[in-house]
DNA sequence: GATGGACCTTCTAGTTTTGACATGTCGGCA
DNA sequence: TGCCGACATGTCAAAACTAGAAGGTCCATC
């Protein structure tokens, strides 16, 4: 039920149509929890169904703006405060190296190298948008989500180095 | 279709049926590629209509056992060398945080409090989990496995320090 | 010999996610 | 004026995942 949150949480921030939903989903939220556009949409039509949010406004070409209601703003507090976080998380990257023994050394040491340089140049890009932030602390969003980046920045350092010293197991 | 390859890549190291395999997801793969029984079995029968496994024995209960083929061995490798692991990676811990604005400073504190102690429950887990292990390098899946469990560990510990450190920036 | 626990498979019904397709409007500028 | 790119919503089918019900067999031990 996160997809429901996420845009729950954004309409929090300010009220919005789904194409700019859509916009600030690909933007900031891209890293944490992607979403299509049939899913926003089909959301928005379930959130204002229950009550959640509203539609204040209609512009130009059927724009419809949404914003959250008192009910759903309690209900997206309610979501960060009460519910656990589900910490299964799935990564074929690590269910490939399960199986490094099916392929021989070498390529299984390929298979490392190239997670070290993918995980660079990640972190490359991160440090590149965390540049591109600094100094727009406005709004909430940018404050905390400059929280979540410095996560992933942490999480790509990490893992280029476990990367690495994984290549230097296999012998 | 990763779930394809995991069944793929037990069976590679050792014929089992539907009933071992869950067995081997629960201990094994669970913090990677978790996978339910309706899952199991149903791509079990998919990966024999493709020829990539088949039947090897039949057993007490109906007990099939199936063996992977070399198509299946040679399906295998190639999506360990050639395929690109997906690195999009949905938290919904992640996804909170984005919204920490919108619940009290205290409250949010305590959030990032809670997922440090979380983390820290985890690196406790898999501390334990390595000793369990430890001398039990007979098979590839373990030699392998301990990477993974390698990676699970400080991507723990990096959770832990950041949660720490993100509780501080929040005054 | 009964019985409970481990073994083993199949099926169904629901939700979530993905990706593609379809449709149309507005605003700026050549 | 005509056209293009950005704006904007909606629907559909398929794949992947979740959760559990239902049914049956073997085996050790009491």
């Amino acid at each position: 039920m996160s997809l429901r949150h996420a845009v729950l949480g954004l309409l929090a921030e300010s009220p919005s149509s789904g194409y700019d939903l859509l916009k600030m989903f690909d933007m900031s939220l891209a890293n944490v929890w992607p979403a299509t556009q049939s899913q926003v949409y089909g959301e928005l039509a379930k959130l204002a169904a229950d009550g959640l949010i509203q539609v204040t406004e209609e512009g130009p070409r059927g724009r419809k703006e949404y914003a959250i209601t008192e009910e759903g703003r309690a209900e997206l507090r309610r979501w960060i405060v009460e519910v656990e976080p589900n910490h299964v998380r799935r990564s074929d990257m690590l269910l490939r190296v399960f199986f490094l023994g099916q392929v021989d050394p070498g390529q299984a040491r390929a298979y490392l190298r190239r997670q070290a340089e993918l995980a660079a140049a990640e972190v490359a890009r991160l440090e590149e948008l965390a540049r591109t932030l600094e100094g727009n602390e406005d709004d909430d969003l940018a404050v905390y989500g400059r929280l979540a980046l410095e996560w992933g920045l942490r999480s790509s350092r990490m893992q280029r180095e476990w990367a690495a010293w994984a290549e230097e197991q296999i012998r």
